[in-house]
DNA sequence: CTCATATAGTTGCATATGCAACTATATGGA
DNA sequence: TCCATATAGTTGCATATGCAACTATATGAG
């Protein structure tokens, strides 16, 4: 049995074309693949902070700013101040918004049913598993150097 | 069973984290996370031209073509105008792109293990083969869109 | 209360990437 | 031979992303 190593070689041409399709398939709502987590996340849990998004993705909280900035400025997402803490804003998909996540849905829809096309469901559910353990692991091991770097100072 | 159409966001998880892998462990080397894929495959494939790299890891040529101009300012690889076809260039790894090389491969090895930590091999195997098959569905969708965008012209 | 520290978010900078237009070379047919 | 077309590579431009420095606000110790 030979191993090939080649899961990181497979993982970007999945991400690369992702990118591809979902900029392709989002274009006329004027959004690219990068702001298509963060809108569906808002959508999804309702006055939720830049924060949390982030760390629910284990995205930077640069990136996860910039997303929404976009957002907001396009008009699909409210955001409103916080009262208990200033520094922090509550999300809210906006009306417009709603018709674009409806539209992000079916397009994530769309590139799963690509991607898992000649997968049964079980496969398909497994697949979910083990990839989240392998992100897990990935997220896991870098987070943990950055917290020793950052300790060391 | 319920799924989650988590592909997506899992991958791009353990692609964005690879680049952080990458960029910090071949920074000694000035290289990043963008060059490791054509040093190995110029390696593996002595007098391969630009092209046949861009094609076995589905990227674009400008990009394919920015990865390699690094790589020839670094003094690890170098280019030899083919005689047969002016256009076109083969692709060596130099002396000193030999032990880059030998630390990219260490690299790579040492992410997959991460990535697989909790895998048997057989699960390792089967993990690539999916993982292969998911990114063939992924680049043939949008290879075959474009080629039909190109040809409506 | 005041200051040190922590936290939410923003922004400048750098890299990786795709796309499209461009250059140079090659090739096949009239 | 000459031109139309195809191909290898380059480059300008745009987006997505991470990192680090920065601002504003919050909080806890004294």
């Amino acid at each position: 049995m030979k191993l090939k190593n080649s899961i990181n070689k497979q993982a970007s041409i999945i991400y690369r074309n992702s990118h591809i399709f979902f900029d392709h398939e989002l274009a006329p709502y004027q959004i690219g693949s990068g702001q298509q987590f963060f809108l569906l996340r808002i959508f999804e849990f309702p006055g939720i902070s830049a924060l949390e998004i982030a760390k629910m993705g284990h995205y930077d909280k640069g990136t996860c700013a910039r997303a929404i900035a976009k957002l907001c400025e396009l008009g699909y997402v409210t955001r409103v101040v916080c009262d208990e803490d200033k520094r922090s804003s509550q999300l809210f998909v906006s009306e417009q918004g709603a018709f674009v996540v409806k539209q992000t849905q079916v397009v994530l829809k769309k590139w799963n049913d690509i991607l898992c096309q000649d997968l049964s469901l079980a496969q398909q559910k497994q697949m979910e598993e083990q990839l989240t353990n392998m992100a897990n692991r990935a997220f896991s091991y870098i987070n943990k150097r950055k917290q020793e770097n950052h300790a060391e100072k």
